[in-house]
RNA sequence: GGCUCCAUAGUUCAAUGGAUAGAACGGAAGUUUCCUAAACUUUAAAUACAGGUUCGAUUCCUGUUGGAGCCA
């Protein structure tokens, strides 16, 4: 059925035809859903047209309302200054419910033909997720799902940050602890147990820096015997001779250089070296301790409920992009420096000159990332690639888009960075250092903790299995935890409120939860005295019960949205209202004691809200229970 | 220093340039012989500041203030 919208931008068009004899479009109409306070199903806003009405803007309004009445599906109309107020026909809306009950695909639209590839999740294996990679999965996911739900045709894709200094780090510092720590012997998740030597070295090279900063400012160069310490002397003569207002920025100088300076940075560094050459005893550690943390990851993953179609690792990738950068040399696009490091000029684009190769021909980040590019695009062919990355990376990604363009890539004009906002807490950024991170695994385990109480508190699972009962704290806790972080637009930073997120009630998952849940009691009992569902006749409408409908008809629009937006706050708040809105359904009218009519309507309402709830969540990846 | 983003009830979030700026939490007052009260009903409460464009601005433009990020 075409719908509501379509259908009477049609008329209106006609009639501007007939009545006003010009010809306009259906992009200059703008239809709203009518206020609470005002009668009407649908308005359309007058003011634009007046140049084409040369009338006032109530005169315009009558006029075509007028005409709009005389249609079979509009009962009436009113105008209110320049607004246009549609009331349909309760037989339209009877139909129309009835089209989409027994429509098994209502709001799926037909397939379309465009290929997208979403990078998500994307971690180091040197730390255990946490918080802001919570934020980026569930993302992920809700954005490739409404993709999907929107007809396009998805694929997802993880790259890995398996290798580099930071890797080295944490090997280092299980060697030193005696190298005998597995995730068996200590009882640890496989990425905790690596995350935990990841601070351990940061512990081994506070140590270290602090005797050689303080002989680094006494000009003490005996303590710097095994490196160049040129750079260091000058960092530090700059450093005393500042004014006041430099000296912390120039200190932090300092402070690098001297870091760096450490035996134990350079025992890094050594192993990174022996890495790169293939060295049989590191890349055998690099394997072991990576499997540990893939084995973490794994859990992490499960519990979140988020998987991926192909997963790229950086130890693969890490030596593409410099054919690219032949390529670009020879087409022009990029230039050599006299000291042989290849640079991209961008200024023409505002930007300024950015590094491609440095001069002992080694890559930087965004060299590999030209590779994986290419190398994805040979694997999906997509006409898409939707790259889920906080937007602390924005400049870097504006970056990448330029020089592929440069480089007549064919895919350039399809990259997007889908930039969300980072975490913030009560107290302030997360900083690892500090030690304000919020663990994922903790945070996935509090929820569930604090919805098995919750619901014990109520008495809702005492005739639960235990098993079942576990399902549903899962099902509560994760819900909670995933609502509460899609209704928020992903473009803006998050507040994570920890008591908040944990809510139950209100603007919540559980909420939309406790609706379905009720649904599908209501068809359970139903069904004890029915064989099955059947499709109603209905005669009339309630207003509640019009009002249901007419939320019901905007899923397909919203999915839509959605995907356009690439919003998926748009279809979760969506859901939300519905779940509202069939709550006071359900608590203004009786479905069971109206007669036999009146609960075959209220039945089929209720299972087609039940539908769109778990549809909707479903897309977004939260599941819904049928008993809480 | 340069660039980008943000500012809405006490708090956390909404609002393709459209009507009296919506929700939720928190506050106040109610609803249970009947389908699940994790619900429902009523109520008080907000567009940082100053200009401009427009029939109409939370939305677009300029400036101010405050916050965040990126680049060196």
């Amino acid at each position: 059925m075409e719908n509501l919208k379509e259908l009477l931008a049609k008329a209106v068009i006609g009639i501007f035809q007939t009545s006003f004899n010009t010809a306009i479009t259906s992009e200059q109409l703008t239809f709203n859903d009518t206020p609470k306070n005002f009668t009407g199903d649908l308005t359309l806003v007058i003011f634009p047209l007046l140049k084409y009405t040369k009338l006032n803007p109530e005169a315009s309004g009558q006029a075509i309302g007028r005409e709009l009445e005389q249609l079979d599906f509009v009962e009436s109309y009113n105008v209110v200054k320049g607004f246009l107020n549609i009331v349909v026909s309760g037989k339209y809306w009877i139909d129309f419910f009835l089209g989409s009950y027994q429509n098994e695909n209502y709001g799926r639209p037909q397939p379309k033909p465009t290929k997208v590839l979403i990078e998500y999740s994307s971690p180091n294996t040197n730390k255990p997720l946490h918080l802001g990679h919570v934020r980026n999965n569930v993302l992920g996911y809700a954005v490739s799902g409404v993709l999907k739900a929107a007809g396009f045709d998805v694929n997802t894709c993880n790259l890995v940050n398996d290798r580099g200094i930071h890797i080295c780090k944490s090997m280092l510092a299980w060697q030193k602890a005696g190298g005998q720590d597995t995730p068996e012997s200590t009882g640890l998740k496989g990425d905790k147990l690596v995350g935990h030597f990841y601070v351990e070295f940061e512990k081994i090279l506070q140590e270290q820096t602090k005797p050689l900063m303080e002989a680094a400012l006494e000009k003490n160069w005996e303590a710097f015997s095994n490196t160049n310490i040129t750079p260091v002397e000058t960092a530090v003569e700059r450093y005393l001779s500042a004014d006041e207002a430099k000296k912390d920025d120039l200190l932090d100088a300092v402070k690098t250089l001297v870091r760096n300076a450490t035996p134990v940075m350079q025992e890094a560094r050594t192993m990174l070296q022996q890495w790169e050459a293939g060295d049989e005893a590191v890349v055998s550690l690099w394997k072991k301790m990576n499997g540990w943390v893939y084995d973490g990851f794994a859990v992490t993953y499960d519990a979140l409920g988020v998987s991926f179609d192909k997963t790229y690792y950086e130890s693969n990738t890490y030596l593409l992009g410099k054919d690219i950068v032949q390529e670009g040399l020879d087409k022009g696009v990029l230039f050599k420096k006299e000291d042989g490091s290849v640079w991209i000029d961008l200024t023409e684009d505002g930007l300024d000159q950015k590094l491609l190769l440095r001069s002992d021909g080694t890559s930087v980040y965004i060299t590999q990332d030209l590779g994986t590019a290419d190398l994805r695009y040979g694997d999906f062919h997509m006409d898409r690639t939707i790259y889920v990355v906080g937007n602390e990376q924005e400049y870097h990604f504006k970056v990448l888009q330029l020089i592929l363009k440069k480089l007549g890539k064919p895919y350039a004009d399809g990259l997007y960075h889908f930039s969300y906002g980072m975490v913030d807490l009560p107290s302030g950024k997360m900083k690892s250092r500090e030690g304000t991170v919020v663990d994922a695994d903790d945070l996935i385990a509090d929820m569930i903790a604090t919805a098995k109480e919750s619901t014990e508190a109520l008495g809702k699972t005492d005739g639960f299995a235990p098993e079942e009962a576990l399902e549903l704290y899962q099902t509560l806790g994760l819900g909670a935890l995933k609502f509460y972080l899609l209704r928020v637009d992903p473009k803006k930073r998050i507040m994570f409120n920890p008591e908040e997120s944990i809510d139950l009630h209100g603007y919540t998952g559980p909420f939309v939860q406790y609706a379905h849940a009720r649904i599908q009691s209501i068809i359970r009992r139903y069904l004890k005295e029915n064989a099955a569902l059947n499709a109603p006749e209905i005669e009339n409408l309630e207003p509640i019960e019009k009002e249901l409908i007419l939320k019901i008809a905007q899923y397909p629009a919203v999915i839509e949205l959605a995907a356009q937006e690439l919003n998926p706050a748009k279809l979760v708040d969506y859901i939300y209202e519905l779940a509202k809105m069939y709550n006071k359904f359900y608590g203004e009218v009786s479905i069971f004691n109206d007669g036999e009519a009146a609960t075959q309507k209220r039945v089929a309402l209720s299972a087609l809200t039940g539908r769109i709830i778990k549809e909707g969540f479903g897309i977004v990846g939260i599941s819904v229970p049928d008993r809480m």
